[in-house]
DNA sequence: AGACACATGTAAAGCGTTACATGATTCT
DNA sequence: AGAATCATGTAACGCTTTACATGTGTCT
């Protein structure tokens, strides 16, 4: 069983909402989806080369008044259904690696500072995440009622809020188990 | 800028607490740090061919009375050293992906069905490992100031709880919103 | 005898990151 | 003129999964 490749799906589904060009659809990630897929441009060309053979997509060159030249991209009949097949298919389970916990439970091997110090810097970096998550909250909630799409949008933001909050709350009570 | 072989560092853990075949490396895998670190079979064994030239273990052959015989692998001087200076060395950052959040996303093609099944049987399968690091947490508890290594293990542990806690939660919440 | 667990590996293919390479356009 | 941003890609490398391959020992 080949594994599924869940790259071209966040590609697909971007292009379903809109026409976009390699650069745009980076950009597009990085607003919405990065929090929980993450992709660079190595992994974006290729994939947009693998779709367009495919005819999963197809591509126009545009030529703006201002700026280079572009190659958008948009979704075949063919793409929209190959991601609404993907869309019904079931999730099987999550896996997560994370390299602090790794680290931490090795960490018997050496002095509980650097334990502490981890755990800090994460606790700044969740914070300042779960700010920024906040900031979109309140952009999001003022046009909610706009568009449908909105509302799953609003979902994977809540999810953010939820697992950031969490591992804050974990933060604090290791710090101070480590401590006593 | 190469990137750090985690796997390595994993195996070198293990090692560091007991000597261990291959295949006894797996089933501690599962049993201690598979929550948050999970590797196969084809990660273990090229990976400990891959320390055992870089000295950093070294290898014997077990034949116990009963049962087939085993390559059992110790950590050396050098591989302690390799494995506190990572150790020590700070974490990045984190990045995790969520294939159910992707779907979700894109959710506004499908009907509203797809959605809340994907999060009802999300919500199973935390609910599922909520238990399971309960009854963990439990006969752990039970055993904390035997070994100062419990620490560590109780704070990855305490992190799967606060996570998997946030999942459901988010799971209740969601299901309210997209049934609303 | 057959099923199951023990035990060790290899090969292929795909995924993902990083570094590199190139050129156009806009702004200061 | 130089810096920054826009824009598109390739190549190398390493990580990860999956499937395959093989043989031993124990239990019923």
């Amino acid at each position: 069983m080949s594994r599924e490749n869940h790259t071209r799906y966040a590609l697909l589904g971007l292009l379903s909402h809109e026409s976009l060009s390699g650069y745009d659809i980076k950009k597009a990630i990085e607003l919405r989806i990065s929090n929980f897929w993450n992709i660079g441009y190595g992994q974006i060309y290729p994939e947009l080369k693998k779709l367009l053979s495919n005819e999963l997509v197809t591509c126009e060159i545009s030529t703006p008044d201002s700026g280079p030249s572009k190659k958008v991209y948009s979704i075949t009949d063919n793409g929209h259904k190959e991601l609404l097949s993907w869309l019904k298919k079931d999730v099987l389970g999550e896996s997560y690696r994370f390299e602090l916990l790794l680290k931490l439970f090795f960490s018997a091997n050496v002095g509980i500072e650097y334990s502490l110090e981890k755990i800090q810097s994460f606790r700044d970096r969740r914070y300042a995440t779960l700010e920024k998550y906040n900031r979109l909250m309140d952009s999001l909630k003022s046009v909610l009622s706009q568009d449908k799409d909105h509302k799953y949008m609003y979902l994977t933001l809540l999810f953010g809020l939820h697992i950031e909050k969490a591992f804050l709350s974990w933060a604090s009570e290791a710090e101070m188990l480590l401590k006593e």
